[in-house]
DNA sequence: CATGAAATAT
DNA sequence: CATATTTCAT
């Protein structure tokens, strides 16, 4: 196995660089976008200086068809800001959410603010217009970068090599585990043979257990757990978003084209998935809802749930996602619905095995923290930011409409407000697992100091709610600050670019992963349990693989905390919200703000994992307190809320009721 | 046969 | 407890 590790690795190195392998940069393929015909021009022969390969266009729609059709035949993406057809945050963004491609952005427009914006939806990198030779010569480290960390994401090899220890692996289960294995690797050759097997028993060992091949058993084997990954999860959003809401898993599972996903599996996901945006859409419209009743003066209130439903895509987006797409007209059909669609993630991921210790917590009960500070002019904000975001996919739509009801009475609204901006954003943002997103931001929340800031919570809330609108678009926030996103932002950085250390994205992914490496040693006290060791597969796309994971079921919740601690503090920023802040903004923004604090992540994370326990869907909320924890609650309580009020129908209002302001606590 | 919902397993 | 898989009715 090793061996195979070792190989998939050699070919992970190949993809990278192309089929001019040995020389990578020379020959790397770039799709050069800008509309007009002299900078083009000029951009093509810097470009063609370099060694690269390049094709150019001078529409950014054509350059998204050609990225489309040609999922395989670029390494870059390198694109003007400014362009008549589509805005080069928008194609960055749909790269960013369909392709996992590097895109450079180019413009005349030096301000930190465009500046930030490009980032911020996730360009690994932003070039001022009269781009010189110099800085085109090392542009392929985005590639060999993002390569990378997709490797170390999937971590097949540690991974690998880990369980191939014996003693060693972190992973493995004593007790009563299964083995599980990761599987193949990538690709081809490997198949991810395994299959649960029974409980009990088995030793561990494993060696090889794994047998592959198989190919068919046919009676019995079960299949594989598929674990959502992040990558994996990414894929399937992309593809509903092409092809509606209301496709099929085949359609889908086709589109994501990824081995040995089944249909079932997608199937499955798409189950969750809707589910989960149905939870969403229901807490929108509440707020909705709320916020009519309280301001009504939005307008956008107003226009009632729908309407609002699709800014939502704001939020969204995020991570990969990017969704916001404002203005997906020029996309293609289904867009709108689709994109607006947040990515929501519903929940991927996570190992059963983390499930097990420590994500228990969920519940949280924590619930009911008041809002404290919240400050009244959020409310107006909120308001509209919260109607704003409320967007929902059209399905939603129709759901909410069916769900809603009631809803409306409850909320007070700014709370909710925030939170469901935070959620939703959050979500949206974060492709990751829920709960292991949460997870890790909140523990970090929680184990923050609370530090509130009235100032800053306002701001926050502001964002978040207001984000919406503006993000997209504007993509700055209001005041000049720092975009509201964040969340989004973050994510989308992390998605870029996965930096090396942490990787934002793969912050998800190293939770599986980690039973490995890192985890392993970072967490080793917990340790003993986990086991479990997914398998990725690669999409496509991907050649390689590993986006898909079969895991096994661990056990070791433990371990997958301890990773995402690990990773994430720092990273966590990837995914979240903390991040938001504290990575981003905080620099800029606000200086005010001292919140965050990325770093204690780390330590407090043991503590924290009381903490943790919360809901997936927290996410962001706390943060948005200004550190309250509160923040949370609300969140889940809203969406828990929603998930009682579908059965009941009725509005869970009581838990808003808890809360003297916003909280829902509901938290169940 | 494919789907979505529900049941069941992990 | 959450998520993924399997089963079931359509």
């Amino acid at each position: 196995m090793l061996l195979g590790a070792a190989a998939a690795r050699m070919e992970e190195k190949r993809v990278i660089t192309g089929r001019e392998r040995d020389q990578f940069p020379v020959g790397m393929r770039v799709l050069a976008v800008d509309d007009d015909p002299v900078c083009l021009k000029v951009l093509e022969t810097l470009l063609r200086r370099c060694q690269y390969h390049v094709i150019t266009t001078n529409q950014a729609i054509t350059a998204l068809k050609l990225l489309r059709e040609n999922r395989d035949m670029f390494d870059l993406v390198i694109s003007d800001v400014h362009m008549p057809d589509m805005d080069g945050f928008k194609l960055l963004e749909l790269v960013g959410l369909e392709m996992d491609l590097p895109v450079i952005m180019l413009s005349v427009n030096g301000e930190t603010k465009s500046v930030m914006k490009g980032i911020t939806h996730g360009a690994c990198d932003y070039l001022l217009k009269p781009v010189r030779i110099e800085e085109l010569r090392n542009i392929w480290q985005h590639v060999v970068r993002r390569k990378f960390s997709k490797r170390e994401r999937s971590n097949l090899d540690v991974y690998k090599d880990f369980n191939r220890l014996p003693g060693a692996d972190p992973c493995h289960s004593h007790g009563h585990g299964h083995g599980q294995t990761t599987a193949g690797a990538s690709d081809q050759s490997g198949r991810i043979g395994r299959k649960r097997k029974e409980m009990h028993s088995d030793e561990e060992d494993d060696g090889e257990e794994n047998d592959f091949q198989e190919g068919d058993e046919p009676s019995a084997a079960k299949k594989p757990r598929v674990v959502w990954s992040i990558e994996l999860h990414r894929k399937f959003v992309a593809a509903v978003n092409q092809l509606g809401i209301d496709t099929v898993p085949k359609r889908i599972l086709e589109l994501m084209n990824v081995e040995k996903l089944t249909r079932e599996n997608v199937a499955s996901h798409l189950q969750k998935y809707r589910l989960y945006l149905k939870r969403l859409s229901a807490v929108a419209s509440q707020q909705a809802s709320i916020v009519a009743a309280f301001g009504g003066r939005d307008p956008f209130l107003h226009m009632g749930a729908f309407e609002g439903l699709q800014s939502y895509q704001p939020f969204a987006p995020c991570a990969a996602l990017s969704s916001f797409i404002p203005h997906h007209g020029s996309l293609g059909r289904t867009t709108a619905a689709a994109f607006g669609v947040p990515e929501l993630a519903p929940a991927i991921t996570v190992q059963a095995a983390a499930s097990n210790g420590m994500i228990s917590h969920c519940a949280g009960d924590a619930s009911k923290f008041q809002l404290s500070g919240i400050q009244e002019n959020q409310q107006p904000n909120l308001g509209q930011g919260s109607a704003t975001s409320l967007g929902l996919p059209q399905l939603q739509q129709k759901w909410i409409q069916q769900e809603t009801g009631d809803l409306s009475a409850v909320f007070s609204g700014s709370a909710l407000a925030n939170t469901l901006s935070g959620a939703l954003q959050r979500v949206a943002s974060s492709p990751l697992p829920p709960q292991e997103l949460l997870e890790g931001v909140q523990t970090k929340v929680s184990a923050q100091p609370p530090i509130t800031m009235a100032s800053v919570s306002s701001e926050l809330v502001e964002r978040t709610v207001g984000v919406s609108a503006n993000l997209q678009d504007s993509g700055i926030s209001p005041q000049g600050t720092l975009p509201i996103n964040d969340g989004f932002t973050a994510d989308k950085l992390q998605l870029q670019d996965p930096f090396d250390s942490n990787g934002g994205t793969n912050f998800s992914v190293n939770m599986p992963v980690c039973p490995s490496g890192s985890l392993t040693a970072s967490s080793n006290a917990k340790g003993g349990a986990s086991s479990c060791s997914p398998v990725l597969l690669a999409p496509d796309t991907g050649r390689h693989s590993n986006y898909l994971q079969f895991g096994v079921a661990g056990n070791s919740g433990h371990d997958m905390n301890d990773i995402k601690q690990d990773h994430l503090h720092q990273g966590l920023s990837t995914g979240g919200f903390n991040h938001d802040f504290g990575t981003c903004m905080t620099e800029q923004t606000d200086p005010n703000v001292p919140y965050l604090m990325p770093q204690m992540k780390p330590n407090t994370l043991s503590s924290e994992d009381k903490l943790k326990q919360r809901n997936i869907y927290d996410l962001g909320i706390p943060k948005l307190h200004g550190g309250f924890s509160s923040s949370s609650c609300n969140f889940d309580g809203l969406l828990n809320s929603m998930i009682k009020a579908e059965k009941d129908d009725l509005s869970f209002t009581d838990s808003d009721l808890g809360c003297d302001f916003f909280p829902l606590g509901a938290c169940i």
